[in-house]
DNA sequence: TCTGGTACTGACAACTTTGTCAGTGCATTT
DNA sequence: AAATGCACTGACAAAGTTGTCAGTACCAGA
């Protein structure tokens, strides 16, 4: 019985990685820590990342309540996402990974 | 140009991600961590895992360097995984990965 | 009016990861 | 001699993720 990333998992570390785990999810997160971007800001910061991906990792961090939508009534319509309040908590977690990413890059060059 | 998680990517949240991500490689570093088992231990431990996955993510923690397979030279044979000096440095990463994880286990039920 | 930008959606192809299953070599037990 | 356990490998199918591309609706500027 296949049980995806996706659906829930009793197991924290899942529970986490799922937040996270998505080919661009980590650099999303990345940018939006430094503060709030419009989607084809963070569309141009990526290069390598299409629209598409882009947008749907959007909206799985709205849906996990890690980050939030703002869309402003102006016209030209303008869209923003920043990190929720329930965001912030997961910096500190990305950072301890990050460190340690540092390090395992290190490591790998030996 | 699709990159793959498996290859060197510069950024440093990746190489960490690309380290313990896989279905099943929390779970295993999480026994892992208590103590060394071998592999059958391991395959008993964890029901829902199939043996190829289990064999398959030993196999690519033991490449990062992570684990250590131990081979007894005694009759019957016996294979044993424990964590290396270096997959110590990444259990306090893990743990901070599974208390946010438990916490975000307790958000989404609300 | 035409071009270009913003913020998307849907369909589908390509690629990756995971699961299934059969089979190997060796050793012990019955 | 046959069955069982251990630690695997290889081939392939199923499922999941990502990439490509076309298209939508709205608005601004030349």
């Amino acid at each position: 019985m296949p049980v995806s990333k996706k659906e829930v998992s009793p197991c924290p570390i899942d529970a986490m990685l799922s937040v996270i785990d998505g080919r661009w999810k980590g650099t999303i997160l990345w940018r939006l820590s430094e503060g709030p971007l419009r989607t084809s800001e963070l569309r141009r910061s990526i290069p390598d990342m299409t629209e598409r991906m882009l947008i749907r990792h959007l909206h799985e961090l709205v849906e996990d309540g890690i980050i939030i939508r703002v869309q402003k009534k102006t016209t030209p319509q303008q869209v923003r996402y920043s990190i929720s309040e329930y965001g912030r908590t997961l910096v500190p977690v990305l950072e301890t990974i990050c460190s340690w990413g540092r390090i395992h890059l290190q490591h790998k060059k030996l």
